[in-house]
DNA sequence: CAGGCATATTCCTATTGAGGCATATTGCCC
DNA sequence: GGGCAATATGCCTCAATAGGAATATGCCTG
């Protein structure tokens, strides 16, 4: 995980990515649309492609980059973990809890009744 | 979001926020747990801050960090515009898409070729 | 209001990494 | 195989930053 932010960490980096998003592209056509050096492309490129988040297809001499499925699941299984935090449908399961503890006072071993 | 990405690429930042999943918790309390110096807590939850990753209560004299919903809604809805890239439901809008694609062809002036 | 906790800030050093430029590599075509 | 196009790598410099230790600030209690 910590990789796969530190890949997108980077201003640069993260354009680019943004920008496979749309589909896959050779490095020059990124080094043109964003306005970088062919060679920070390329490393950057690399950083990407070592965390995972893109992958690569040689075509002739050249390579489409692309994004990485898998590595996306990852981090939305990351963020589901967090889930609890910011979806308000947990508030509805936070709900069904307390009736559930309100059953379990009534049936289980006879504690008394209810505040 | 490269704030976002930012806070959580350094190893330690990254242990603090997964601490913090647990529930709010005092500078002291993250420093023992996770063996760091306090000073260095401090400093990592101050960027975490600015990341609008968490969020503080002083309880006291000391102070209650806890994970920021927000910020992780922000990073869901970042994610969400990938979805197309590793959830399989959309494997069956692509197989929508072929239909209409299909449609096309027959109506329209007769291109050809796809894959 | 003195003393003590909990936390924040400052200063320092060492490492890391991004950008620029030159050059190496790869794979095509004639 | 020579040459060209697309990409990768190496070297350099500079800025950013994490960690360590010392110190400052805030806030409570007696």
């Amino acid at each position: 995980m910590v990789d796969t932010f530190a890949a997108l960490a980077d201003p640069n980096r993260y354009r680019i990515f943004e920008l496979l998003r749309a589909g896959p592209r050779p490095v020059n056509d990124i080094s043109g649309r964003l306005q970088l050096n062919q060679p920070q492309v390329s490393k950057h490129l690399r950083v990407l492609k070592q965390a995972g988040l893109v992958d690569v297809q040689p075509r002739a001499q050249q390579r489409l980059y692309e994004v990485r499925a898998d590595s996306l699941r990852q981090l939305h299984d990351w963020l589901e973990r967090y889930r609890q935090f910011w979806d308000a449908r947990f508030d509805e399961l936070d709900g069904l809890i307390e009736e559930i503890k309100e059953k379990e006072k009534e049936t289980s071993h006879g504690r008394k009744r209810r505040k």
